[in-house]
RNA sequence: UGGGGUGUAGCCAAGUGGUAAGGCACCGGAUUUUGAUUCCGGCAUUCCCAGGUUCGAAUCCUGGCACCCCAGCCA
């Protein structure tokens, strides 16, 4: 059987078919998936990820995980473990390529110190804010320090020093030596060392210099030969020095950075740095909060891994602006889980029903298909009896023309059991709704009609004698904004939607849902996929909704 | 009037001088014991704008316009 798996083309591929072409790889290609471990991995990542793996992959090539971890201050085992845990789940495997930019220090330092004796790098004194004052504007050149002629013997003693640790962090910094009056401002003699007292979670306490991004990047990439280093399109101006770099040393490989467009997702923020903020504001109950646009919170939430490499594939990779609606993303989840996801019952509202010209203690079990598509799912026994609970939302008094649900004198299916008709309407002492009456036919059991009769409506039940309690979570997205801008708390407050998350208690499933494992799809028919929460007991149920499924009644009801 | 980028439908996106793929969304219609799924059909006479080259331009040239990124001892 050939599957016409379509792989949509797009310029990071055609670039690699045409350098495999040319015959520069002879002994293959390799990319790396770079992550600082200072936060978790989000849908972001796996656009990158899904890209330099998948890449690989295909040209038979391999891939590296590499932490680019040359900033102490903010990195953490935490998230080293996380990531690792998000790359695997997405499906995708280092097999023996996990490194650290840290492994290379030693290697960094030896290159930095081919660059003080060829005269490309000085030691400078000047403060960070003087030297911030000196780089120039976007429109006018920068002014040369006064430490930018020392000599190499003098540099490389100073240098040694700061390693060493004789100087107090903050004190000096290694620049390259490039051109103060560059257009290109990352050109302006760009730090490549600071000194910082800061155990880093890798290496201790052996080093009080770090080597910093642009630096640190085009030689790992050299170390590792890689071929292509694939990144997000704001370093685009850092590839003239990523270049310089390389030019400027021996490197053991020659890589080439290649730049695309970083995605942005309609009502969600896809920034570190401001999902870090709603971590510890509180907005959201973790890294995993199942509103978040992390790998962690979608796979809470109960998204396939599927889904999001689907998802990443039919939006492309371009150097385009990307903003995605949200729409594509749940389509992906739908077509992932549809095919597999069991069906049950579940009611989130429920409304009692007593079916009059039932037996007051008879029950019965019917049977329900566990997939009305796929046979091979089997089949399982609903009970059922004198009392039910449908939604609140299938009943109405007084319904509106297109309205086939249940209302007084109407008649309905109940999936895979019995039609019934409304006999009366019980209200509460506020007028609202409270008990449905109703008759069945004891001549439609499973749901048929012998005589053939047409039934418009069907809904979905539970047995209230044999349901179990449970509270269900339906998400919203985070924000009320499509796209998302905030830089005060006040500006995120006003920006936030205030029923992301509302939490339906007293809801009630059919007793099989007992089963249910943490985290394995289900369909609760006619409202959604779910999945049980890993906070889950047998005590407290709880229950996340994944998705809703496409609901063309409720554009009808707009009308 | 610093530098680097990007403009194809509501949102993504293919297209690489030969007459606008595909997906999502949307709108019909068929089937349906989930208003789901599935199926079938519709959805850019035009590619940011204006000129030019060419038998022929989304693709080449010229000039505009709009938007994004860069002034960390972050990545």
């Amino acid at each position: 059987m050939t599957e016409d798996v379509v792989t949509p083309s797009h310029f990071i591929r055609q670039l690699i078919s045409k350098d495999i072409a040319a015959g520069r790889y002879p002994d293959g290609i390799a990319t790396r998936f770079p992550p600082e471990p200072n936060g978790y991995l989000h849908i972001g990542h796996a656009k990158s990820i899904c890209l330099n793996f998948g890449v690989a992959q295909e040209f038979g090539g391999v891939c590296f995980l590499r932490f680019d971890d040359t900033n102490p201050d903010r990195e953490s085992p935490e998230f080293v473990e996380s990531i690792q845990q998000d790359v695997r789940w997405l499906g995708f495997d280092w097999e023996d390529r996990l490194r650290h930019a840290s492994d290379y220090f030693q290697q960094l330092f030896d290159f930095a110190v081919g660059l003080i004796e060829s005269g490309n790098a000085y030691v400078c004194d000047l403060s960070a804010d003087e030297i911030r004052t000196t780089r120039g504007t976007l429109t006018s050149p920068g002014s040369n320090s006064p430490f930018r002629d020392r000599n190499p013997e003098e540099n490389l003693e100073l240098f040694n020093k700061m390693r060493a640790g004789e100087y107090d962090d903050g004190s000096r910094v290694l620049r390259a030596r490039i051109d103060m009056a560059s257009p290109n401002i990352h050109l302006r003699d760009p730090t490549l060392y600071r000194i910082r007292r800061q155990t880093h979670h890798n290496t201790g306490d052996s080093w009080c210099i770090y080597p910093m991004y642009d630096f640190t990047h085009p030689l790992s990439d050299a170390i590792e030969g890689v071929t292509h280093s694939l990144c997000t399109l704001e370093f685009e101006d850092n590839r003239a020095l990523y270049d310089w770099v390389l030019e400027h040393v021996s490197p053991p490989s020659r890589p080439y950075q290649t730049e695309f467009s970083r995605l942005s997702l309609e009502y969600t923020v896809v920034s570190k740095r401001l999902l870090t903020l709603l971590v510890s504001r509180g907005v959201v109950s973790g890294w995993d909060d199942p509103r978040m646009p992390t790998l962690s919170g979608m796979r809470r939430r109960g998204f396939p891994p599927e889904a999001i490499v689907d998802f990443c594939s039919r939006i492309g990779v371009t150097r385009n602006q990307q903003h995605v609606e949200i729409s594509v993303l749940e389509n992906c989840v739908r077509e992932a889980l549809n095919p597999t996801a069991p069906r049950a019952f579940g009611v989130l509202r429920p409304l009692r029903v007593v079916i009059e010209n039932y037996p007051e203690n008879e029950e019965e079990f019917l049977e329900a298909q566990n997939h009305p598509n796929d046979p091979s799912l089997g089949v399982r026994q609903v009970p059922f009896c004198r009392e039910i609970f449908i939604e609140q939302d299938d009943f109405m008094e007084d319904p509106p023309r297109k309205f086939f649900r249940l209302a007084p004198g109407r008649e309905v299916r109940l999936r895979y059991a019995y039609l019934v008709t409304c006999t009366s309407v019980i209200h509460d002492e506020n007028g609202n709704v409270c008990e449905v009456r109703c008759t069945y036919d004891p001549q439609t059991k499973g749901g048929n009609t012998p005589d053939g009769r047409k039934v418009k409506g069907t809904i979905h039940w539970v047995s209230a004698k044999h349901s179990l309690n449970a509270e269900v979570r339906l998400y919203q997205p985070l924000f009320k904004d499509p796209n998302p801008k905030f830089d005060s708390d006040t500006e995120l407050e006003q920006t936030l939607n205030p029923d992301s998350c509302e939490t339906v208690d007293n809801c009630k499933l059919e007793p099989s849902l007992g089963d249910a494992g943490i985290g394995s799809p289900i369909q609760l028919e006619r409202l959604g996929y779910f999945c049980v929460d890993p906070s889950s007991t047998n005590q407290k149920r709880i229950l996340n909704r994944t998705v809703s499924l496409r609901d063309t009644w409720a554009r009808v009801k707009e009308k």
